[in-house]
DNA sequence: CAGAAAACATACCGGTTGGTATATTTGCAG
DNA sequence: CTGCAAATATACCAACCGGTATGTTTTCTG
């Protein structure tokens, strides 16, 4: 029992986080709750805004990479694999997931605007998956599975776009079929677009059907 | 003076809330400000909450549903016309804007997941603005200046949700240049899935070229 | 002008909340 | 065992902030 309290600490204000936001994150409650006190809190973390900064560090970013990283180290196949990991994205969602939406979408247009230190600590986890998105598209397109003509990194940051489009859209519209048929339209425009498909080019017609029954 | 106050309390507070959001406005603050009391304040509204839902009835979605208006009532053009209002999304962007990001995307992430009655009003906004674009596809489709095999209210929903992907990456990278590069890759991609070009059919190579310099 | 209602003004409150000062306990090296 | 630092506990606070109670002025109507 080394540094349980500090794991604890930052295990339980993660969750919180993930339900209500970093501003609506009580310090007083989740103490209350994880059974410590005061001193315990304040020994491990100076204040609240380096609580929120540890739990970027720590869980976030790793969190966030470790969804990508199935594409690294893979010479080929990459993009099924890159269809594998948005395809478990849709479907490992729930209505509660959808709801909350995504703790970093979330943390970005909250705090990029409040705290520079913030800002830069969420800027880090998204360049982080942009990049192996990136090197994953160069991947494919070495390979022969990606369309040469496409610049890489553009393509990635445009993914990670309409990602956080479908879990804003999908919030709002507090509706996991929304987010479903938005990520369903994301996948066939992304095979339109980034894959070479069997033998033909784009015709611009199966994205973007009927998404609604 | 009829209602002078009342309209006063409401734009200063749309303002304060494009600043920071809805739980960081201070109503307290905003009273002194804009030099009145409390009972002003709480005799044309019940509480915080009511103002913030009169400032999306009055304020955000009467601002929101005109940006598309243009698109209504139109029958040929619309095509050119919808680039148009992206293409002034893109131009009409400043530093300071990116930095804070959408108010309705913003809150839509806020609030959303916070007060029902909050994601109800902002589900409305998002809906006539999904409501306008679809029919403007509609159009389209019938002047034959849209590929007839898209959905409408599918594309629409992707146009929005890619607005906000937007927003969001650009919000937390703080650069305008990322915000306009990611506009820029809409709009060529929209290009190739919905318009129907000079007599050829898309080849997938002119959206997502390479957007750094 | 009367009188009522709308439009303000003033003062106060109570809970919350992040943070601090200080005391006590625990763990471990020597 | 000693002694010291890490770890944890306790009590307290000052600021904030939304909201209320109540009083006064202005405006409109008949």
């Amino acid at each position: 029992m080394t540094k349980i309290t500090r794991e604890k600490i930052l295990n339980r204000c993660f969750e919180a986080i993930c339900e209500g936001g970093f501003i609506n994150l009580r310090t007083d409650k989740e103490i209350k709750r994880l059974r410590i006190t005061k001193g315990a809190f304040y020994h491990y973390f100076p204040g609240k805004l380096d609580l929120g900064y540890a739990v970027i560090d720590e869980i976030i970013l790793p969190m966030y990479t470790a969804r990508w990283s199935a594409l690294e180290e893979k010479t080929k196949g990459v993009s099924l694999a890159l269809n594998e990991i948005i395809e478990n994205i849709k479907t490992s969602s729930t209505d509660l997931s959808v709801k909350r939406g995504d703790v970093l979408a979330n943390l970005m247009l909250e705090m990029s605007n409040e705290d520079e230190t913030f800002r830069l600590k969420l800027e880090e986890v998204l360049e982080a998956q942009v990049k192996i998105i990136q090197r994953a598209i160069l991947t494919g397109k070495a390979a022969g599975e990606m369309r040469p003509q496409i610049d890489a990194r553009s393509m990635a940051y445009s993914l990670m776009g309409q990602l956080h489009g479908c879990y804003a859209i999908a919030k709002t519209r507090n509706s996991r079929d929304v987010f479903t048929l938005m990520m369903n339209a994301m996948q066939r425009q992304l095979k339109e677009m980034l894959f070479v498909s069997a033998g033909s080019e784009p015709t611009g017609g199966t994205a973007f059907q009927r998404m609604t029954a």
